[in-house]
DNA sequence: TGAATAGTGTCTGTGAGACAGTATAGG
DNA sequence: CCTATACTGTCTCACAGACACTATTCA
């Protein structure tokens, strides 16, 4: 942290938002289209500079939520999830961005922001595989934020911010199957997650009908880690390499 | 990502290390006493402004680093650990620090480096205390550096980065104990190490000797990812409360 | 042969996955 | 009573922690 007298380069710097939720049992990004250049008219993830007034850069990226998705700060997860810093990642010259990762519960409809010409949900997997086009280097980072959010899923009731404030415990393994993609065993998930004491608290006998037996209602939970941990299930390995990765 | 014709602020950004290492069974971290204003004369993380020429992030980490520590880049672990940039932590205006976290094998005595007037290790637990009083937010910035260590050396192979290129299972198992600060049983412990294929890998029948029984050898294996993991003991918790914390 | 370090084998309980049936509501 | 959804109980196996002894070198 030390400096000399020289006067170290400015950079400029942005928020940038993965914003994730659940629409009809599928992982969703949130992706806007530019009306500016550089990429004008391209998918890009919301975000935007700092304000001048020695904005914090948790607010800045508050205020990108709020701007996007008309969404108050309660029931929001939002959580730093890195810098992308590269020299040449931004054709304007030297803009770093802090990512964040953003957990909603299912929204209705996007709005489009002041910024923004267009936002609309996207399907994580068409991000992911590359069928959508995304500006700048917005595509790895959508990747390492729903990467982030698979792990997290794992350890911390991370998923709770995916429900509304009263659900289900079969809605909440609608959260854990559409984000890791899999089919989880109803049984052995509803012993799991009555077992992390803190996790869910049921809300006395409520319960809501939707044609067959009513369902228990749930809160989310004091505790913020899980333990145990709801371990992913291992996707299905060519023999011998199971789970872990090469260097 | 988006901006108006309105020039957007500009920050200042610097890069910080949390250099770990181990010295006498005991987990320490790298310290430069402060050479020039503000908190001259105080303990701080070693770390500085990025270059003029565009340099990227991670290429100025390795710069401190070898700077600080004269150490090439190889056998040195560095990795990303979060951005520090509330308005008020640097008196000189905004300063926005990309922290990034640093193993290195126990290194024989500190460098001073070019900023630095004298540069020291010091124990992990008197920062962590703040029995060392550290400039900035450098303590909460280490804090947060030793705790994603510790995590780490749960699912990755972190810890061989603690060792130099050769090393036994007895070595490797206190780095496990010095970075936890927790004991260990040796038996499982060369049980799960030997389970996670990949982790490390027998180097022939090479040997050291130190007054008892020559031991094996060992080099880092090709799995950066540890399967099965390997869980570090929850401290003795007061009763109905394991592990989980609070909101 | 004694000291010092390296390495191994077993038992037991808990948790995870596989699996099938019961319970309660609306029509 | 049929359907649709909510929930529960058991068995088995694999892993985790606790624990004690054998192996190899040097002085």
């Amino acid at each position: 942290m030390q400096h000399d007298a020289w006067s170290p380069p400015p950079v400029l710097l942005t928020v940038d938002l993965v914003i994730l939720t659940l629409r009809d049992g599928h992982l969703h990004v949130l992706l806007v289209e530019r009306g500016e250049d550089p990429f004008r008219g391209m998918s890009a993830l919301p975000g935007g500079f700092l304000n001048h007034d020695g904005e914090e850069i948790l607010d800045a990226a508050h205020r990108e939520l709020s701007e996007e998705t008309a969404l108050t700060s309660s029931w929001v997860h939002l959580e730093q999830l890195g810098v992308y810093g590269e020299a040449d990642r931004d054709p304007r010259g030297r803009v770093v961005s802090v990512a964040h990762l953003a957990i909603a519960p299912g929204l209705p409809e996007p709005v489009a922001g002041t910024d923004a010409s267009d936002a609309a949900w996207v399907p994580a997997h068409a991000v992911l595989s590359g069928k959508v086009e995304v500006a700048f280097d917005h595509r790895r980072i959508a990747t390492d934020g729903i990467e982030h959010a698979r792990t997290k899923l794992e350890f911390s009731s991370l998923a709770t911010a995916f429900c509304g404030a009263e659900f289900t415990i079969a809605e909440l393994q609608q959260v854990y199957e559409a984000v890791w993609g899999t089919a989880l065993d109803t049984r052995n998930f509803y012993r799991k997650v009555q077992a992390a004491k803190g996790f869910i608290v049921p809300l006395g006998t409520d319960r809501r009908s939707t044609g067959g037996r009513p369902a228990q209602l749930y809160r989310a939970g004091p505790k913020t880690v899980l333990f145990p941990p709801l371990i992913r299930p291992a996707p299905p390995a060519a023999e011998e390499n199971m789970r872990g990765e090469e260097e």
